[in-house]
DNA sequence: CGAATAGTGTCTGTAAGACAATATTCT
DNA sequence: AGAATATTGTCTTACAGACACTATTCG
C-alpha cells in the first residue's frame, strides 16, 4: 500500500477532521551523499531565507544532500522533511505534508503518528501539536474543513533509512518543492517553533544517544538553527545551565584529541520553573502515551 | 437566552468539534470594590503559584477585588476570566471556560468569538488560537471529542461593564473556582502563553489607548505577570526597543507631575524579523477578519 | 511645604559572542 | 611534525534589575 496519505473522501456531514505532521529529521551527519533522480523535483524554493546563504548543495540536483555550505564557507547539517506528491485534483501533482483522517475513538497522537508512519518507519523523538487550521475557506475541492497539525523530530542515528516510497520524497528545509494549500507557511511555522522550542526545553538532548560529546549535541542546534555555533561558547552555555553532566568517559573518533562524554541531567525542580506543564504537549519517543483529557 | 455556552447534544456521527475560549480581561483599575455574593464561589485555587503572594483580597470575599497585594505590600491590577457554570452532567455545577460548537462554513475564529459574546458584549483586542485537545478519554459524558481553544484578550476601558448574566461569572485568575475537565490547566496554559508573548509582540500597546503613559503600560504589564516592574527600568525598556514613541504631549492626571504620552510604533521591518508571520495567528480588535487558508 | 507620580543616573551581575591560545589525539 | 578536534581563557558588549536621586505637579 502506498500511503493513505492524502484525504479521504466522504459527503458533506460536519467537517472532517485531517491530522497532518510536519515531520523533521536530521540528515545523516556524513557526507553519504545519496542522490535521488531529480527528475520532479521543481524549482526549489528556499523555506529560510535568510539562514541559509544561498542554498548550495554539493550535487546540485537539490534533493540528495544532508549538508548545507553557509556564506562562511562552513558546512552544516540540515534538516530533511517528508512530503507526499498529491494525487487528487486540488493541487494535483504537489508536494504536500502526509495527513490522514481523525478516526473517533483515537487521540490526536494517534492519528498524527499513523501519518507519520505513512512516509517513513521510524519513531520520533519528539511530537508536538503544532496548530489547528480551520477555514472554510479550504475548499479548494478537499475535504477536511479542520485541520490539525503536528511537528515531529527524528534523530539523526534513525534517518539512516529513510524510506523513499512511491510518492514520498525527503527534502532538505532549504529546498522545498512547490507546496499545496498553504503547506509552506506552516512548514515555516513549524521551523520557528523548533528554534524556539530548543532554547527552553529538552528536545535537542533527546535526538543524540543517553551519552554524547558536546560536539554532536551541538550539531543538533546548528542543523535545526541551519547555522554554525561558536564552540567554545557552546559548551559554557550548555555546561552552564546544568542540564548535562559528564560521565567521566571519552570518545576517540578520530585523528585528535577525544571528547568528554555527557549525559542530560533531569529537570532539577528549582522551583524557579521556567514553564509550567502545558496541556498535552510532550509526547517521548515511541509508541503512543500521554493523555491531558479535555472536554467541552 | 442565557448562553449556548456548553455542549450541544448530537447523536454518534464523528467527532464533533468544540471551540472554547479563555478571556482575560484586565479589571478597571481604579479599585472600585464591586462586590458579587460570594456565596457559591467554592474554594478559590490559585492559577499561578509563586507569582501571588498569598492571593490576598481587601474584601476576602474572593471574588470582588481587581487587585492583588504581593507579598512586599504593593498593590497590582489583576487579570480576569468570565466563566460559565455547567448545568449538564459532566462535572454539573462546576465552572467551566465559555464555549460552542464550530458550525460547518464557518472560521474557527468566529465560534471562537461567538462563545466570547456569549458571556461578554466587550470584543476582543486580541484573538489567539491556543491549542486543540482530543483525547477520546473525555467521554466523561460529555460529547464533542475535540476541543479547539482559543485565548483572548480585553482591555482595561471596555472592561467596566462586565455582564455578570445567569450562569456567568467573572473570577480573578488567582482565586479560580473548582473548574470542569482540564480546564484550570488551560488556563494555565493561557498564562504562561500570554506572558510569553507580551515580550515579543505588541499585544500590550493594544490594551491602551492609541496615546497612552508608559504607566499605563506598565500597568498592563504588572496585570498579566502578576507582579510589579520597576518603573525606571521599565521605561528604559521599552524606549530602546522603538516599540513606543513620544508624542509631545502630557498628561495630567493628579497631584503630581504629568505624564508624557507615547503612541506605539508599528513594526519596522528592520529584516531581521524575529518571528515569521505564524499561520492564522492574529486577530486584531472587533469583527472577523483573518484568514490563513488550509487544506488536508 | 508635603504627597505623589514622572523621570534620570549609576552600579552590579549575568549572559552572549568574538576570538586567541592551549591540549590531546592519530597518522 | 602536522592535521584536526577539544577545551580553556579573555575581552567586549548588551541588557536586566536594584536603587539613589531629581523633577514637576496639586493642594
Amino acid at each position: 500500500m502506498h500511503m493513505s496519505a492524502n484525504v479521504s473522501e466522504r459527503a458533506k456531514e460536519p467537517p472532517n477532521i485531517g491530522v497532518s505532521v510536519v515531520i523533521l529529521a536530521l540528515g545523516p551527519s556524513d557526507l553519504d551523499g545519496r542522490t535521488n533522480d531529480p527528475s520532479t523535483t521543481g524549482t526549489a524554493s528556499a523555506v529560510t531565507d535568510s539562514l541559509y546563504a544561498a542554498s548550495t548543495t554539493e550535487t546540485g540536483n537539490g534533493v540528495g544532500r544532508t549538508t548545507s555550505r553557509t556564506h562562511n564557507g562552513d558546512t552544516v547539517p540540515t534538516l530533511r522533511i517528508p512530503l507526499v506528491r498529491r494525487v487528487r485534483q486540488p493541487f494535483l501533482g504537489d508536494w504536500a505534508l502526509p495527513g490522514g483522517d481523525l478516526q473517533s475513538g483515537r487521540s490526536l497522537e494517534f492519528a498524527a503518528e499513523k501519518a507519520l508512519r505513512s512516509t517513513t518507519s521510524l519513531h520520533p523523538q519528539y511530537l508536538e501539536q503544532l496548530y489547528t487550521f480551520g477555514d472554510p475557506s479550504r475548499s479548494h475541492g478537499g475535504l477536511p474543513m479542520v485541520s490539525i497539525v503536528y511537528w515531529a523530530l527524528i534523530g539523526e542515528t534513525e534517518a539512516k533509512d529513510f524510506r523513499e516510497a512511491q510518492n514520498v520524497r525527503w527534502f532538505p528545509v532549504n529546498q522545498l518543492p512547490p507546496l499545496a494549500f498553504d503547506h509552506k507557511d506552516i512548514i515555516e511555522y513549524a521551523l520557528t517553533r523548533v528554534r524556539n522550542k530548543i532554547e527552553y526545553s529538552d528536545i535537542a538532548t533527546r535526538l543524540v544517544g543517553s551519552e554524547f560529546t558536546l560536539s554532536q549535541l551541538r550539531n543538533v542546534y546548528e542543523a535545526i538553527y541551519g547555522r554554525k555555533l561558536d564552540a567554545p561558547n557552546f559548551r559554557r552555555r550548555m555546561l552552564s545551565t546544568g542540564m548535562v553532566e559528564p560521565t567521566g568517559e571519552k570518545l576517540a573518533r578520530g585523528a585528535h584529541r577525544p571528547a568528554s562524554l555527557y549525559r542530560y541531567v533531569a529537570h532539577t525542580g528549582t522551583g524557579k520553573s521556567g514553564s509550567p506543564g502545558k496541556p498535552g504537549t510532550i509526547v517521548i519517543a515511541g509508541t503512543t502515551p500521554q493523555s491531558a483529557a479535555s472536554g467541552q
